[in-house]
DNA sequence: ATGAAAGCGCTAACAG
DNA sequence: CTGTTAGCGCTTTCAT
């Protein structure tokens, strides 16, 4: 393996001069740099990184911690961050946690031993406590997730109003009574959308139905059985929200099974906006929330801070809007 | 910082002492290793991996090379790398290359300058004179990708023989004028489903007319649009083999805005088994490629090679098989 | 603008 | 079983 100290000997110059060649050519006089250049290159010199990361004990990777990589919402914020680290000379290292919280503790230590010099985390499982202590001493940020009071960096968006517009969409479609599929309810995100349907339905004198209100994980099966409750109560909703695109799937497909028409007999309404959701039939009605913007918008504020920028500003909020598709029965009811 | 000897002087060892406690304790004293994790765990004792990276030019990292993670199969293979790679010690780098190849041939410089210890290859882009190279000199492996006559460890599938079961299985349900949806031609993937989808048709002795093979992207639009084409035609297909699941949606949207029943009046077969495939309607018959599986068998293989493990078996084949749903009438078929 | 030289923290060969 | 010691290859301070 050849070595700085290689190029220096055959261009006549000191290991110092090779160095600074590499890192900053401008402190160089033209002359000696051309020289050194054409050394690295006859000699096909490959910098140690490694021994430069030692020796600078910075590393230009960023740690970005997944709760599930195979869901579709994750993989494009996590295409965001990555675009954006890759642009500005930073790798990314990728940590699937499968919900499991001591893989976030175990990934955590890669920014005690300096093994990254910063951390994006998608995920919400952390205790506060911790977050703040580490987040005091490295660089973090959050995306899409959040924690309540927590002085953290945070890239999100509104998920109370989101859910909320999403609802009164509904509302303003003259439906009198409507269900939620709601997230689990561990997460901060699945209690924020559900109090934005709370707040939709109660602003405008809507019955409250606790039964019109359960619980799913955030996936296809958990919509379907809830929307089979529903259905099967006395005086079954007419319109659904579900928390993500996956479960308003699921519902829909119950409703269908059980001879309802989506969106006629059943208006449904979900959120995230994933690509399939367009696909979909009836295409969904969602909130679409900008997942590949919220992982460069992550990446950039990491960014800063490890420049050594001290943000004042720790909610980033970004926007969100109303697609409006078939599965509402919106696009029906202005033909009428 | 805290470092090693500040460890090995509170416990009245050596340096040496030290390391070995933490990269072989069995070679140490019981009693001596107590009395030094005692001092590690009082001081809390961090050591610089970094140092150690650069002392033993290894990282325990990996990288993978992904034309774009927010495609549901490589993302699902990304999954099963990490899950390996994580069970044994391995961090993950990703880079995702948007299909460009100098981001591949950039990340390939992470090699050279030993800031992995191997690569997993999701693409096949790269020449394959710079491959053969790359590899003789790091570890690396082929995944889902393959390359003609490369001698690389690969894990993929059969995509010419589970094309050929699609199509045969179209066949066997009385499809005799069928189309294809191809995938881009410069992909070797798209080129051995064709190959399998034209096999079936000779061996079956039915018409082979060019205008029933159309080359698609592998994207919902762009099987929608070949759709169309052949809906066009003066006598269209009765039966469609998409080469991945998204094109085969795009395929039965465009059927059904066309007035046709899927299956009845067009038979579709996609090919992956995506997540969504099974929760479109009509739900998709479709390869199943083990994605995750793909995934973790590529790290271990990638493992033993790092281990030092020459591969003299190249090719690792994994199995598929054909899921059969609703959308090719198989189902209602047997009803009668 | 350049060179000399120290040293980052760890590992491993060698000696005892 | 443990200690001594010599670096790994680079960056950076200090001098010139």
């Amino acid at each position: 393996m050849v070595k700085m100290s290689d190029v220096a000997k055959l261009a006549n110059v000191s290991t110092a001069t090779v160095s600074r060649v590499l890192r900053s050519p401008e402190t160089v006089k033209e002359n000696t740099r051309q020289k050194v250049l054409s050394v690295i290159e006859e000699l096909n010199y490959q910098p140690n990184i490694l021994a430069r990361h030692f020796r600078r004990s910075e590393t230009n990777t960023i740690l970005v911690i997944v709760p599930n990589i195979m869901n579709t919402v994750f993989a494009e914020i996590v295409g965001g961050i990555e675009q954006a680290a890759a642009a500005n000379g930073y790798k990314v290292l990728l940590r699937n946690t499968n919900l499991d919280v001591r893989n976030e503790y175990e990934a955590i230590d890669h920014l005690k031993q300096r093994q990254v010099d910063g951390m994006i985390l998608l995920s919400e499982r952390l205790e506060k406590k911790t977050l703040l202590e580490i987040s005091k001493q490295y660089p973090v940020v959050l995306a899409s997730a959040y924690i309540e009071g927590l002085k953290v960096p945070t890239v999100s968006i509104d998920n109370i109003s989101s859910s909320r517009e999403a609802t009164e969409h509904l509302i303003r479609l003259g439906h009198k009574r409507i269900a939620n599929i709601c997230g689990p309810l561990f997460s901060s995100i699945s209690r924020d959308r559900l109090k934005g349907f709370k707040q939709a339905v109660y602003q405008n004198d809507l019955e409250v139905d606790s039964v019109l209100i359960q619980e799913g994980e955030f996936t296809f099966d958990s919509g379907y059985n809830q929307m089979l409750k529903f259905l099967a109560l006395e005086v079954p909703p007419t319109a659904v929200f579900a928390a993500n695109d996956e479960m308003a799937m699921g519902a829909i497909k119950a409703a269908k099974e059980n001879g309802l028409k989506v969106p006629e007999d059943m208006a449904v309404v979900g959120f995230d906006n994933i690509k399939f959701s367009s696909m979909f039939e009836p295409a969904l009605t969602t909130i679409a929330q900008p997942k590949y913007e919220m992982g460069k918008k992550a990446m950039e504020l990491l960014l800063e801070q490890m420049q050594g920028v001290v943000h004042t500003k720790i909610q980033h909020v970004l926007d969100t809007n109303l697609v409006i598709r078939d599965s509402c029965g919106a696009k029906k009811a202005e033909l009428v």
